[in-house]
DNA sequence: ATATATACATTCATTGGTGTATGTATAACG
DNA sequence: CGTTATACATACACCAATGAATGTATATAT
């Protein structure tokens, strides 16, 4: 066959990336072949090897695409020291809202989360994973610093704990929102547990709950 | 080979198991063979196919090794609707236990968050813990309508959400945590966390954080 | 004590997938 | 307008893994 032009050839790449992305929700990853993919885009797996070294770097290729929208959302690193709550608040916002709203984000979440192996030579993802999530939470913690000297928030707050909690909570939320969809809104869920997370990191009333009996410490012990 | 005794065979179907959760661990489900498990545990592929069908059903009968003691810590369906917060809050409390304390627990969540594809044969398996997030959903409304019905937490909380976002900080500390264990202590932060969470239901301090504003709400508007 | 079921080991056939090598028509470039 | 690099298609060699078939020694039941 013919050689195309270049404006062309970034159509195929772009359609190999778009065939990858539905094959690998399908199917998951190992389980879907190049010459699948390659069918699904309407071409052979030479055109794969043409454009990208071998499956992993294909699947590189398609996080990137849809991940560098949400990394761009997360401020810079010298900015995040003067974030305040609420532009903490519209970061976490964003994310939820382009899970909702858009499908290739969420078809990406879906995949990193449920079809593919973090192992071998996908383990190089995980760890990229792994600096956006401390990514987050530094930015997380440097709002909650902020905010404690500003007097906003009280000095007795550990702010490190606190970034995990509020990482933790909107993953989870993610998460379960992807494996379960219509389980529930995550948009008013999602706003309004950020909200009410910050807004109680505030709270001085006191505890509605006993501290943890003897008798529990003691079945916790013996594990 | 010779027959082995009913004791033993029983044995090396424990070996079989423990070598695939090293191995699922260390490379992933589908990039380690049945021979290779079959080598860990000094036997050869006959074996697994006499204990098992197949992958998949070595896979499960590790799963449910591994997680049939954390369902067990679960209330019973009818306790449930006399949940109390405090025993609420101990269940939430033992399954962040056994996740720091139990290797295997802490290996099988691994396994089943980062080694393993949903998909084909395993796709069952996802709904299965499907039942289980709704299950402990479900635990968690019941006990927050019990606490409304007690007056100990108002009448205007969305127990609904509430439920949805406990589960979430839960989930999605134990997922942080299994990712990068070093990056802070899971039992102090998730206690502090869900304490915390479940002490601010009953919050009534003015807001921290004004509503949106209508440029933020307009950048949502166009994605 | 014999027969049978058990608990594997061994062997075999098949196959789906990978990487590479090679072919080829045409855009792009000078 | 000829040459070269491009953008693939085609063909080939090569496993590695699976599942089933078969072998076999010995618990176990009777």
């Amino acid at each position: 066959m013919a050689k195309k032009t270049k404006q062309e050839a970034q159509e195929t790449r772009t359609s190999l990336i778009d065939a990858a992305e539905q094959l690998f929700q399908q199917r998951g990853v190992s389980r879907c072949s190049l010459q699948d993919i390659a069918q699904a885009a309407g071409v052979t797996r030479g055109a794969i090897y043409w454009h990208f070294k071998d499956k992993t770097e294909l699947f590189k290729a398609m996080m990137e695409r849809a991940t560098m929208p949400l990394e761009e959302g997360m401020a810079a690193p010298e900015a995040a020291l003067q974030l305040s709550l609420a532009e903490l608040r519209w970061g976490w916002i964003n994310v939820l809202h382009s899970t909702v709203n858009n499908e290739r984000t969420r078809r990406v979440f879906d995949i990193a989360m449920h079809r593919v192996e973090y192992s071998g030579e996908m383990q190089g993802l995980q760890e990229r994973k792994l600096t956006s999530l401390r990514a987050w939470r530094q930015q997380n913690q440097a709002a909650f610093a902020h905010a404690v000297a500003l007097g906003q928030l009280p000095a007795s707050l550990n702010i490190a704990a606190a970034a995990v909690a509020l990482v933790a909570l909107v993953d989870g939320l993610i998460h379960q929102w992807i494996m379960d969809p219509q389980a529930f809104d995550l948009m008013a869920v999602g706003q309004a547990s950020v909200e009410g997370f910050l807004n109680n990191l505030a709270n001085k009333a006191p505890p509605l709950l006993p501290a943890l009996t003897d008798e529990e410490r003691l079945r916790l012990g013996r594990a």
